[in-house]
DNA sequence: GTGAAAGCGCTAACAG
DNA sequence: CTGTTAGCGCTTTCAC
C-alpha cells in the first residue's frame, strides 16, 4: 500500500478540481469568493469541497500570493493576569477580521525575545503586537525594517518604533504619588518585585518616587520580591515590611494581587487601613471587586490597549494627528483604603 | 523610485547568496544547520546573512519541505484563568523545541470553535491541542483526518478523538460530594455557571450530584449566574442564596473565585464557615492562597496537563500502554472551609 | 465566466 | 563539502 492513499496525504486543489469536473483555478476562485463563477460552476465546487473535506493550504496561498493573515503577539509571560487580558482584547477585535494572532512569551527575557521575534517573522505576519518599549538593539531593527505595522503596546515612555498604545506608567505612579501627598501621609513603604526586564512596574515606581520627592515625603521602605505575585506573597512582605519599618503610614504594592494579600493581613491585624495605614495597588483586576475594603489602584486599561493595537494592526484606526503614539488615561481608583483629600 | 528598492521588499536566499558568493543552497544549508559545511563557507554566509539582515521566509521552506513547526492550541477562553494557565504550560515545553504555540479562542462557542479549527489546519500545524472532548460533528471530522497529534485536554470524560490529558471532572465532582457526605452535611446549594459550553462545569455537578444521591443527601437549591466570574458575583450568589434556602448547610461553587467572594461574604457575616456551614470551590487557583481561610477546593491540574499535551504533541511523551488517555488524578484540598469527616 | 502557464522562496534528491 | 534541478500547492496574470 503506498502512502498516497492513506488518509494522512492532504487533498488539493487538483484533487477537488477532479472531482467536480472544474478546473483548478475556478476551483480556488470559488473557494476564495473571488471574481464572478456562475451559481452552477460554484454549487459544484462546494460540493465536491465539503464532501472531500479539503481543507485548503494557507502555506501555498500565502506563498502565492504573499499575504499571510497572522499577526504576532509578543508578551513576557502568561501566568501574570495582565498579558492574558491584553491579548483578550486583540482576539477580541481580530476575531472580526481575517487576522488570526499567533502568541509567544519571552519570559521576560530579551534574548528570549529576540529569538521568538525572529521566529515570528519569518513567517512574515501582517502585523506586530509586542509588550513594552525596551527591546535589544537586534530586535529594533528587526522591528523597523519588517515592512508591517509595529505596535508596542501597554507603554508609551519612551520611543515607540512605529506606533504605541498604553498608559504612562511613570505618569500614573506620579498620579498616585501625588494622591499620597494630598492624602498626608508622610512615610510611604514600596512593595515591588524584583524582575529585571519588568519595565513598567520600575517606571511605576519612578514616577511615584518623583511625586514624593516633590512633596518631600520620603520612602520609608523599600523591598522586592521575586517569584510568583499572590495573595500569600503580599501578605508575608507587609507583615516583614511592618516590623521592619513600624511607623510607615502608607504602602504601595506594584500589583494588586500582592496588595489585595497585604490588605487582607492589615485588616485581620486590626491595623486602620484607610485611616493611619494607607494602601494602594495597581492594575485593577476586575476579579478582585468583592475584597472585604477595595483597594485602591489604578485602572492601566490593558483590554482598551489590546483593542486599539488590534485596530491599528488591522488597519482600522485613525490616528489623531501624525503622532503614532495612543495614550490611554489611567484612572485612578481611590477605593476604601485610603484617608480623604486635606485639600480639594 | 520604484517599490523594488524599499526595505520592504524582503531579503530572500538569492541575496544572501549573492552578497557571499555561495550558492543558494548551501546558504540554505548553513542556515538551518542541516549537512557539512566547512568553516569558511559558513563564516562568509552567516556574514552575509547577518550584514543584510535576512530573515526566512518560513512561508517557503514550510511548503518545500512540508514540515510546519506551528501547534494549534484552541481554547473557549482567555479571560477564564484556567487557560492561560493550560498554555502556559504548553508554552513552557514547546519553548525546548522548534514548536510555536498559535492560540485560538472559540468563546465557547461550538461553530466559533469549527471556524477556528479550519482556519488553523489550513496551517497544517504539527499538532492540536485543544479543550475539551466537545465538539461538532465537522470538527471531530477534521481532527480525526487532519494526519497529525490531536490531544483533548482538560477532559478525559469521553472518548478522545487521538489522545486526551487531563482529570475526569465527574470523578473529581463525585469526590467532592464524598467529602461532603462524610462531613456530615445534610443540605447542600449548589453554585454554577449559566454557560452552556461549559462541560466541564456540568460534569463536576453531575459527579457530585450522583455522590450526594447515593448518600441521600438532596440538592437544596441550585442557582447559576451568567457573566464574569470574581469575587463580586460569588457574593451576590451567596447572599442570594442564603435568603431564598436559609437552611443549607454547605455550598459548592463550580469555581474558586466565585467560592471566594462566598467564602469573605460567609466570613463577614459571622456565619460558621467550616462549621455549620461548608464551603467548597474548584480548580485551585494558586493566586487565592492567603484568603483569610482556605477553601475547600480541589486541584484541576491544569499546568501538568498542558505540559503533557505539549510533549505529546512533540513526541516526547510514552503512553502508558495503548491507551492514549492521560488521566491526571485531581487533588483534594480541604483547606479550613470544611468540618472534620465523621469517620475516617 | 473560465482556463493555461508561470512562479512565489524555499528544500529534497541527487550528482559531482 | 558544494551545486543543480525540480517541484511543494497555491494565486497571479493573461488569454479566451
Amino acid at each position: 500500500m503506498t502512502r498516497r492513499n492513506t488518509r494522512h496525504q492532504h487533498l488539493t486543489l487538483r484533487d477537488v478540481s477532479e472531482a467536480s469536473g472544474v478546473s483548478e483555478m475556478t476551483v480556488s476562485r470559488v473557494l476564495r469568493n473571488r471574481g464572478d463563477v456562475s451559481d452552477k460552476t460554484r454549487a459544484k465546487v462546494v460540493e465536491a469541497a465539503k464532501r472531500l473535506g479539503y481543507v485548503p493550504n494557507k502555506i501555498a496561498g500565502a506563498l502565492a500570493s504573499n499575504r499571510v493573515n497572522l499577526v504576532a503577539v509578543i508578551v513576557p509571560s502568561l501566568s501574570n493576569l495582565v498579558f492574558p487580558e491584553v491579548i483578550a482584547g486583540i482576539d477580541e477585535v481580530l476575531a472580526d477580521t481575517p487576522l488570526q494572532p499567533v502568541i509567544g512569551a519571552t519570559n521576560y527575557d530579551p534574548e528570549k525575545e529576540e529569538k521568538t521575534l525572529f521566529e515570528m517573522l519569518s513567517w512574515r505576519p501582517s502585523g506586530v503586537i509586542i509588550a513594552g518599549l525596551e527591546h535589544t538593539e537586534a530586535s529594533r531593527a528587526m522591528l523597523a525594517n519588517c515592512g508591517v505595522p509595529v505596535v508596542e503596546v501597554m507603554d508609551v515612555d519612551g520611543d515607540p518604533i512605529d506606533a504605541a498604545v498604553g498608559i504612562s506608567h511613570r505618569r500614573a505612579g506620579y498620579q498616585v504619588g501625588t494622591e499620597i501627598a494630598a492624602r498626608g501621609y508622610k512615610r510611604v513603604g514600596l512593595l515591588g518585585t524584583k524582575v529585571d526586564g519588568d519595565h513598567r512596574a520600575r517606571k511605576r515606581i519612578e514616577g511615584l518616587e518623583q511625586a514624593l520627592s516633590e512633596n518631600n515625603i520620603p520612602v520609608a521602605d523599600h523591598m522586592a520580591y521575586s517569584g510568583w505575585s499572590g495573595f500569600a506573597k503580599g501578605r508575608e512582605m507587609t507583615k516583614a515590611m511592618l516590623e521592619r519599618t513600624p511607623d510607615v503610614d502608607f504602602l504601595f504594592y506594584t500589583n494588586d494581587l500582592t496588595g489585595a494579600g497585604g490588605l487582607l493581613y492589615a485588616l485581620e491585624q486590626g491595623l486602620d487601613v484607610g485611616g493611619g495605614l494607607g494602601l494602594a495597588g495597581f492594575n485593577a483586576f476586575e476579579l478582585l471587586d468583592g475584597l472585604p475594603r477595595n483597594l485602591a489602584t489604578v485602572d492601566s486599561r490593558r483590554r482598551e490597549a489590546g483593542q486599539i493595537a488590534a485596530r491599528i494592526v488591522a488597519g482600522d484606526y485613525t490616528f489623531d494627528g501624525d503622532d503614532r503614539r495612543v495614550e490611554l488615561t489611567p484612572t485612578f481608583i481611590a477605593g476604601n483604603t485610603l484617608r480623604n483629600r486635606l485639600t480639594d
